[in-house]
DNA sequence: AATGAATGAGCCTTCATTCAT
DNA sequence: GATGAATGAAGGCTCATTCAT
């Protein structure tokens, strides 16, 4: 156990330094930025002296690469992506894709991670190569062999185009949160809730590909049947 | 309109001092954020004093929330949003709306103004109340105006829903194009001009809604006629 | 006077914040060299605020190439060297230059400046450039040039061993004074004031040159006569 | 000898840790000076743990004092100045002599132990005492011995004065050889080998006490005949 | 109205050192 | 005997801000 094997740590019980910091620093990245947040604030929370940082990762730009490669392990776990049967009909594919996405983004334990990783999509820095290569394309590359299944005749920029549109309104609830409660209040936001993002995305982009009934025809259960 | 807002401010009278403070702290903050963002930088980019930005604004805080003000009175003029007359039917309205925001979203001349507006969306913090109050609430619910019109009998919950999926869409293109370039290429990625993606996106939408044929079944004008 | 222009000076009262800087310099980095000086132990010298070197010198090294440039403005005119007048006969010149250096030399008043040189000169970084080319070189050469004419037949080595020899005696108490004190006591060495030492050095080397009686002959008054 | 001052060192045995630190300290005090030099750089280059330096020394300052100790040890045998025969002539002493030292002085072999002597001597600190005892002083008072027997009659003073000029002369070459290449020219300087220097500095010497020709009378061959 | 020298808090990093193993 | 993870003080420097002019 790495629990045990930990000489002086002074303060937390929990992981090793290294780990601990990563934590920490996890946390302060995602919720101030990488020029916002302090490695001493980083150190303090962790209980680890303020050279553990420079010490582990080589400083602070190090830390904040392993903390967004970290955060994608944590909360991304693309592999365990329910890889459907051979010989699943590419639209069931799709619902799962949906339901899968959804989830993660609606996903409240790891809202950190999750937070972290939208930082560095918007504005793509020390870290983005990792995270694309090893989170974002898979999936990006997954939901167009989906796609391009569903609608073989689409042309290339149209089959994109109908990538985004459904990555887009999965991706809304992680990027504009924020902004949507302030506009339509928290408590609306929070109605909507994963299973019913979920039911209506899919309904939403199956009805816009001809594979359901319109949004708005019959009044719910566009997820499954 | 500003002018009434200064606190203790000198006459502006052009392009002076604090105008140009007001462009530079703009694009100093567009592509740096507020903390990445100097205010000797954007002091010495605006060819003002160091002590400039105390001086007229009060601090880089009061700065920023002006740059940021200042940003969406150029870059949105949500007035000028071509309001369509009082017998348009709600689809030519959707048709209309989502035109608009497409456009706006892809213009490369606002580039600056609408990079800044989109960071503080992501992470609201200082100045979020204004852009909301000013630019984003009006049409957001613009929009759920004309979706009501549509959908006069969809409960609430999936109302908004519909809406996140429409903004979801278009707002794509602004949030994540960096990401996007980089898993599929700047080529592809610029294949998407504003022309194609009002057509996707409307097209995309209406079908959902069970307005138009769905995406694939013709091949295009799905936008227009 | 740059006196009565300070606007809020803290604690001392002399020159302006970078001429005390400047001086506050020199003192640490003569007597701890460059590593073992603090800009922090400086700048509380100075009187003025940790910022300062920063902002006045661009950092340490700025501070540190300006103090020693300081130190041999300060310490060493070599300008005054009083220009002997055109017919001086070589011998003359000889005198008057050991003389002049010797004095330098032991001159207490510029002990700070001449030791932030003379450890520059042992191991040459940051500014021995600026202390070469201004100070060390023009005196170098002066020596040289009077040799030439004393010895017009000498080769060039020999003529440049033969500088090495006269300066090699005069530098020998600046450079190895402490060692010298503890070798052979303090009172011993320091009953070698600059009297003493001119005398000597012009008779060993007018003696060395068959310019003068050899050291020993005649006790005293090698220097004039 | 260094081995019975050790305070709690393991027992040594050949190229171990201890030695290796000796040498790798030896080589980073000599080229960046006791501040300038860090103890990890010592250890990674040594191959020993970063501990070993407070292990086997007890510290920075104890490896650096053992180091210069080590330095005068490898460079400086004192003991094998070919002691004179009893019989031999001052003047043939101090030609022996002038010859050792400059041999010292000039040998490329002992550059590193050299160097850090020579720093420890321009601003005697932590091991200066050391260094002054077992090197310096017993060649200052085998130099000044060999003067009183050349010239009884002299006063102390000028006895020491006459001294310093001798070792003045000689050290030089160590002291101020990075300037005087600066100013000269490497070139230049480097024509000046142990050879040369030797016969300019015992024809310069003897002559001025009054024991040979003085400089530039015949060509050459003021050293051995 | 506008300046820029000066401020001091706080930044990240590096240092020699320690201590449980 | 030797290790190396962890320490905490201190390093140089940058920041937004102030204030006398």
């Amino acid at each position: 156990m790495a629990r045990t094997r930990r000489p002086a740590a002074p303060a937390a019980d929990g992981p090793d330094a290294r780990g601990r910091l990563l934590e920490a620093g996890q946390a302060a990245f995602a919720d101030r930025g990488f020029d916002g947040a302090t490695v001493r604030d980083i150190c303090r929370r962790a209980g680890v002296n303020i050279a553990g940082v420079t010490y582990h990762f080589g400083g602070k730009e190090g830390l904040y690469v392993e903390a967004v490669k970290h955060a994608h392990t944590c909360a991304a776990r693309m592999n365990d992506f329910p890889a459907p049967p051979p010989g699943t009909p590419p639209v069931e594919k799709l619902r799962v894709f949906i339901r899968e996405m959804v989830a993660r983004m609606h996903a409240p334990a790891s809202t950190t991670a999750m937070k972290l990783m939208m930082r560095e999509m918007a504005d793509p820095g020390r870290a983005a190569g990792v995270v694309v290569d090893e989170f974002i394309r898979p999936v990006a590359f997954a939901l167009r062999g989906i796609l391009r299944e569903l609608l073989p005749g689409l042309d290339e920029p149209r089959l994109l185009a109908t990538g985004f549109s459904v990555i887009g309104q999965i991706l809304f609830y992680r990027q504009n949160r924020p902004v949507s409660e302030l506009i339509f209040g928290k408590a609306a936001v929070d109605a909507l809730d994963a299973g019913l993002v979920t039911d209506h995305v899919t309904r939403f982009t199956l009805a816009a590909l001809g594979l359901a009934e319109p949004v708005g025809s019959s009044p719910r259960r566009g997820g499954t049947a």
